[in-house]
DNA sequence: TTTTTATTGTGACATTATTAACAAAATATA
DNA sequence: TATATTTTGTTAATAATGTCACAATAAAAA
């Protein structure tokens, strides 16, 4: 399975169509849609026949709800998704105040961290030690991880995370960890994300 | 030119390298740094072969400063490249702590804020108001800008930067920019990078 | 020295992704 | 009602990317 991009194309249309929506459209064409998305209409609408979204209507497009609820229905909107957060420095304070993740029912619902000083309830949402993370992951039956600490702890935490049964982790750390394959890792390197658009810039 | 994944994993190995050479080690095979990389050994090979990294001596490898120095011409690390930074809210605020920069030689030289009470110096970095984006732009010759605001603002914002002479702009607000298509734009959602983890995970 | 072994660099092949083309169908117009 | 127009969904064509196979060759072993 090699959807990587479709997914993410996928997640840009159902931005898109929020935004329509919010501007009061209640249908879009393939042709709208690919302006918005920066792709062109034939693109949307291969991205759309692969995942059997096919509710749109030759000469009346598509329904902007209709394609909405499709895309829930993928990416399975129908209840909060909880994850944890490893890691209250820069990056996991910012993530822990990010509005963006509850409009896509993704909640914070721990974070932890080996600094006793951090350990607090004077953030948003509760900050643990480390060594509580087995019984957070139970209590809340979570799956999915960050990890925002400094890259010399983050290969340690990926395995204690991984030894309580996290399947999918979003690491900040500059750094490749090593997991088994039935672990799915999302690493986000923001140096080398600038250091990509930079060369795009400068070689264009 | 499509050179996206290609210029993504050149990053990792350059990350890869650094860590080996830290460990001690002088001499690389395609076969480690794979490994390390989470790719194939003829994936680093091929990679190395479209950029014309050539300097592999069959049976012994690859030197590791060599290979270094190569991606450094690739990537012009001969000086630090200056960027500015909008928006002071969660993530501009991480970001102008972030450590991992200033090992790539990329220097926020400026941060902008609209809300008057951010605009001290009393951040790492000085934060003016908007109005001041063209002045910092022409005397650090800034290429290169961060947009960190809310998604209300990111347009605006955007178009003012491009007003100014930005070539490439990396945006962490929730939506598409629209730009004229000699700027290059990496847009980063949080949340949707979330998202896909979680499909990924769940649907793995 | 000769033989064996290991590793690179690349050309051939396979897979995946994107673009183009177009029939089918719904709407609009005459 | 008949005709023209528009837009979808899919099949076909093209392009891009990744994997495999292997000759060339440097190093190590015999």
């Amino acid at each position: 399975m090699y959807l990587k991009n479709n997914i993410r194309r996928l997640l840009v249309y159902r931005q898109c169509l929020i935004k329509f929506k919010e501007l009061g459209f209640e249908i879009v064409y393939s042709y709208n849609l690919g302006c918005e998305a920066n792709v062109s209409p034939e693109q949307v609408r291969k991205d759309f026949s692969k995942f059997e979204i096919k509710e749109g209507r030759r000469k009346a497009g598509y329904k902007i709800d209709h394609l909405l609820e499709s895309l829930d229905t993928i990416f399975k909107k129908d209840k909060d998704q909880n994850v944890i957060l490893v890691g209250m420095g820069n990056i996991g304070k910012a993530l822990s105040n990010y509005k963006g993740f509850a409009q896509h029912k993704i909640v914070i619902c721990a974070a932890f961290d080996i600094d006793p000083s951090k350990q607090t309830k004077s953030y948003k949402i509760p900050v643990y030690p480390v060594e509580n993370i087995s019984m957070i992951v139970k209590r809340h039956n979570v799956k999915i991880a960050i990890i925002a600490v400094p890259k010399s702890g983050a290969q340690e935490v990926c395995d204690r995370l991984i030894a309580n049964d996290i399947q999918g982790i979003i690491n900040f750390s500059p750094i490749n960890l090593k997991s088994p394959k039935n672990v799915y890792i999302n690493n986000i390197d923001l140096a080398n994300e600038m250091e990509s658009l930079i060369y795009f810039t400068l070689n264009k």
